[in-house]
DNA sequence: CACAATTGATTGACTGATCAATCAACATCA
DNA sequence: TGATGTTGATTGATCAGTCAATCAATTGTG
């Protein structure tokens, strides 16, 4: 069984402690099992407790995957709120967005699988669909704000769709290979050739 | 229930009919289910079967999820061969390409949301993996055989995959928001704008 | 042609396994 | 002692896959 952490996490430490574990432990299930169909079982073994306890500290299976794709959410707008903030340009907060989606904190094995399987759990699950409409729009709103001043407010909208969909294509076509470590410096690369191509004229 | 064409389709017909009926009847539950947690029982009813006869026909329920997935290859493969067959110029081979991936044959729900699920299902199924794997390269093979003459070949790598990842990334948004109706139009607009760029200097 | 034999199509009923969720009981410690 | 943490045992539901039994069509035979 695996060896939990003794340290506190201040007030009300255990608990949080196990959520964290428990949230963990999804993800990592969700990773290896490449499908939502993981059971609590497992999912409480990998996070060292039995699957009473997740039961105890998350009610229903769904609300502990949903609790999961938050803290994947989280992550992301972590990154991109710390990458914009250092951005000077305009064409920096552009890049600032498209670095932050190919950070190794998101482009991980894990996550990438993790995500990938919460798409398709949206479809299902109503806050899911929720979460990721949340993310759709930050996405989209970081990156016009950034391609405006450089192509105008028409122009911004579609190059940011594109820009947009090359990203989730991308991560896409990386669950589709978990073998292939992730090339975070090409995907960013191909990303921003496209969008210099379209500011260019 | 329903009521089953009683026409022949030449020798073994029921067989064809009855295989025929069930493949469609996974595709369209996995549709509505958003997942591939489909039950033999829904779609045998949904083929107008038992689910002892979908048995029958096809073995475990991985032989029908796969036989279903090699239909919208299989589909996906005519609309492109054909539309390759009509075009005259190496950028109206590109764009024969990426029109098909958008043809309505392909870009329903129906059929959006069946390729999403099973994109996931791949990570389980190394026979799905290794269908999807062939859809890949054959897309990208024939991007690469129009692009070349246009940008080079080092050059006509990189569209394509930036092409190629576009397409999934559409897709993938489109699954998402299966409510609103596919823009197979504008699709093919965003796409055909950004190699325009990157061909144009 | 009558009619038995054979083959293929089809199903209802069943089984064994899996799993989410519950709950009563036990542990720990302030 | 009482609050919090934790679990083993159990339950009820779901489902893939099996099987023996029917039904329908086709073929063979005198």
């Amino acid at each position: 069984m695996t060896q939990l952490k003794t340290s506190r996490l201040g007030r009300g430490g255990i608990e949080t402690e196990r959520r964290q574990a428990l949230i963990g432990a999804v993800i990592g299930a969700v990773e290896q099992a490449g499908s939502i169909e993981v059971t609590m079982a497992d999912i409480a073994a990998r996070a060292g407790v039995s699957p009473a306890l997740a039961h105890h500290y998350f009610g229903a299976k769904d609300d502990l995957l949903i609790a999961a794709m938050r803290q994947l959410l989280r992550e992301f707008r972590a990154e991109v709120t710390r990458r914009l903030i250092a951005s000077r340009t305009p064409r920096e907060r552009v890049s600032a967005v498209i670095e932050a989606a190919f950070d190794e904190s998101q482009f991980r094995r894990e996550a990438i699988s993790a995500w990938l399987v919460f798409y398709v759990y949206a479809r299902r699950s109503s806050e899911a669909a929720r979460l990721l409409r949340v993310y759709f729009r930050r996405l989209e709103t970081n990156l016009i704000s950034g391609l405006e001043p450089l192509v105008g407010p028409v122009a911004a909208v579609s190059v940011a769709a594109a820009a947009g969909a090359m990203i989730d294509g991308v991560w896409l076509r990386q669950a589709l290979t978990p073998l292939t470590a992730p090339d975070r410096a090409a995907a960013v690369r191909m990303i921003e050739r496209v969008i210099d191509a379209e500011i260019a004229p």
